[in-house]
DNA sequence: CGTCAACATAGAGGGATGTCGAAACAAAAG
DNA sequence: CTTTTGTTTCGACATCCCTCTATGTTGACG
């Protein structure tokens, strides 16, 4: 059920320098965009945010995600396709339903991605 | 020089109850996914850790932005536009060239949004 | 005032993206 | 097997976005 990922965040410790420690390089850049294009969109934040308000190990039917927008089922759907894409969610199927959960350390990753400072003593 | 911004971001403290901390209503998502679109373009990410990594009250020169990037000049002006409008930057002209800076405590508040839980407790 | 350099703005073109309806697929139920 | 329900995929279309060239604005310097 989990075909094409990105794993940007989710490699090592840090996965990259850190957005403040030095300047990213073309594809350092490349992949995190994907992933903040992936929270770039208020039907996408909305969705991960319905998600991960399930803690951790929760998980949320789509069932109860779809009725919440004014949207259709096929565009909800799509949604979820790229933030899994994006190596933020993953899903799986039980019986009819398909039930979305968030990748655990996903967001503390990119929350330390975003406030890591330079080494210090390092204003060039 | 700084004229459109979007204060999502920078209000109190944590700005809104956090993305795990509860489903976020439509007028929240649709501020905070400003944010994340304007990070989620390779361009504008490398500018913001280019900026960024001049550390606290660190400024960057426009004519040291842009020759770092295969671009046209109207180009890097206007992710930078894009930046500014979403409240990640500001800048100050003086004398023939303009200096670009981070603004203080945005980052770590959005780090904050992205790892703050929910009250514990709330499983649903 | 005239000129030059740094930067911003305006407008256009081509590709990416969000949305939909229709159809395909999967699983359970009758 | 047929039907029904939940979900994804497909194809199309309107819109947005990234990039460019051309032009405007601002300040420094003779």
């Amino acid at each position: 059920m989990s075909k094409q990922k990105l794993e940007v965040i989710g490699q090592d410790a840090a996965c990259c320098p850190g957005l403040s420690a030095a300047p990213l390089d073309e594809d350092q850049a490349a992949d995190l965009a994907k992933v903040f294009k992936a929270l770039g969109d208020p039907v996408r934040l909305r969705l991960m945010s319905m998600i991960a308000s399930r803690g951790e190990g929760g998980e949320v039917c789509v069932c109860e995600l779809t009725p919440a927008f004014e949207l259709s089922q096929p565009t909800i759907s799509h949604h979820l396709k790229l933030l899994r894409q994006a190596g933020l969610i993953d899903c799986e199927r039980r019986g009819t339903w398909v039930y979305y959960w968030v990748l655990p350390g996903v967001l503390g990753k990119l929350a330390a991605f975003l406030t890591t400072q330079q080494p210090a003593g390092a204003t060039a």
